[in-house]
DNA sequence: TATATGTTTTTGGTATACCATATTTTTAAT
DNA sequence: ATTAAAAATATGGTATACCAAAAACATATA
């Protein structure tokens, strides 16, 4: 439930936002917790029910995951989880090499000292938890060394469009990352995306990270041809 | 009006589309013609009424084209009319400028020669136009050219991307491009492009892109210094 | 006259009732 | 028993009624 008494609880005027977006919070949580799976319904009333609003917000928040590409709404059917396949798991991919790369350019310059060394912690941090056995600890990880490189480049509508990606990638990065063999290639990566920053190469960082993309498209594509769904 | 009468015109099943997308395309179309300023209100009631809808499909409307990013919604504000600050749009355009390099690299290798001779055919109609007066004919050519450029990408997240961006920039394009002195360096510009793509050399297609954005970039920024908003 | 306060109005946010259509189930006929 | 038609049902799409909060306005007081 998100609101079962009629009085909202008072919140400053900046932070109140309407139960559509925090309807959509919940839903694009489950989504990327595997909760809701690729191809699975989200029936208006019934969904609208089980979380304690009507189905007016629902729709609203439906709206916006659809938006974002998490969600394929067809006239008269209900609303399914997106199921993206291989091609536009791809195409997202180089999509968002391109994002990253110009990213890491724009940090070449754009980053303080210490966010480079907030981003080299990320990754002492991944290579610490490298051989570790927990895989959602590690992939967290891996995916804040993204996070915090964009968001090193300030540039918001950057940072916003990478995200969007990022969330719709989430899942297929997920599984693919679930392989441990990957996890050194993917620690090399980074370790050459940093050193790159630290010598503020804009050459080096923007290639690093289209290599490292090209990569996580292998794996990708790997997994989908070995399950053959 | 959208829809006068009760019963909708018979469509085929895959044409139906819901009242708030219609809406939401008539929206956005006013934003493009500058029927709808930056910074003009749309108060829901109001505007629905005078599409003769009613709020529901307005507010999806609504939701659709704030996501887009041409509308802004505030908590008990009426919605508006985006209104980037020069910051923003050359955020935008940075994106943007890597968005149609990755589709001019591709294009190198997947456009069809015809798709590439289209695209040539649009740059000679540019050229023709060049010295005429009307600047709306001379942009809608200019902007063609653009998407044909990522169209030939055929990588539907790219041009979908790419749109977005295309849209919330159009307006600072439009007003930008009306400079007369802009037409000759933009066709110069075009030119190496289409020349990158004949020789379907990917380095000189993305580097005249980019060079090609930046001065875009430039003259942005000097219309805004010039009217001082 | 200026300011503070209380009231009215307007606005977006939410719930609900209704509608049209697609789907499923039932029933009847061959 | 199979199939076709018809009725029932479930689903998303739309309109509307209602609510709470914010803004605008008016009024009274210093």
């Amino acid at each position: 439930m998100l609101q079962t008494t009629k009085k909202m609880i008072k919140m400053s005027p900046l932070a109140r936002q309407s139960l559509g977006n925090q309807v959509a919070d919940v839903l694009r949580a489950q989504v990327l917790l595997g909760e809701l799976k690729p191809g699975d319904v989200i029936p208006e009333r019934e969904t609208s029910a089980a979380l304690g609003v009507s189905r007016t917000p629902l729709r609203e928040a439906l709206l916006i995951l659809e938006a974002e590409g998490l969600v394929e709404m067809l006239p008269a059917k209900s609303p399914v989880v997106a199921n993206p396949s291989l091609l536009e798991l791809t195409q997202m991919l180089l999509v968002q090499a391109s994002l990253e790369a110009l990213a890491g350019e724009i940090a070449c310059v754009e980053a303080t000292q210490s966010e480079i060394e907030a981003i080299e912690d990320i990754h002492n941090k991944m290579v610490a938890t490298a051989h570790d056995a927990d895989p959602i600890a590690f992939f967290e990880i891996d995916m804040s060394f993204h996070e915090a490189v964009v968001a090193a480049s300030k540039n918001d509508v950057l940072i916003k469009t990478h995200n969007q990606f990022h969330v719709r990638l989430w899942r297929a990065r997920f599984l693919t990352a679930g392989k441990v063999a990957s996890r050194e290639t993917s620690v090399g990566d980074h370790a050459s995306i940093v050193e790159g920053l630290r010598r503020r190469d804009k050459e080096k960082v923007s290639s690093s990270m289209r290599d490292h993309l090209r990569k996580v498209i292998d794996n990708v594509t790997a997994m989908y041809a070995h399950q053959e769904t």
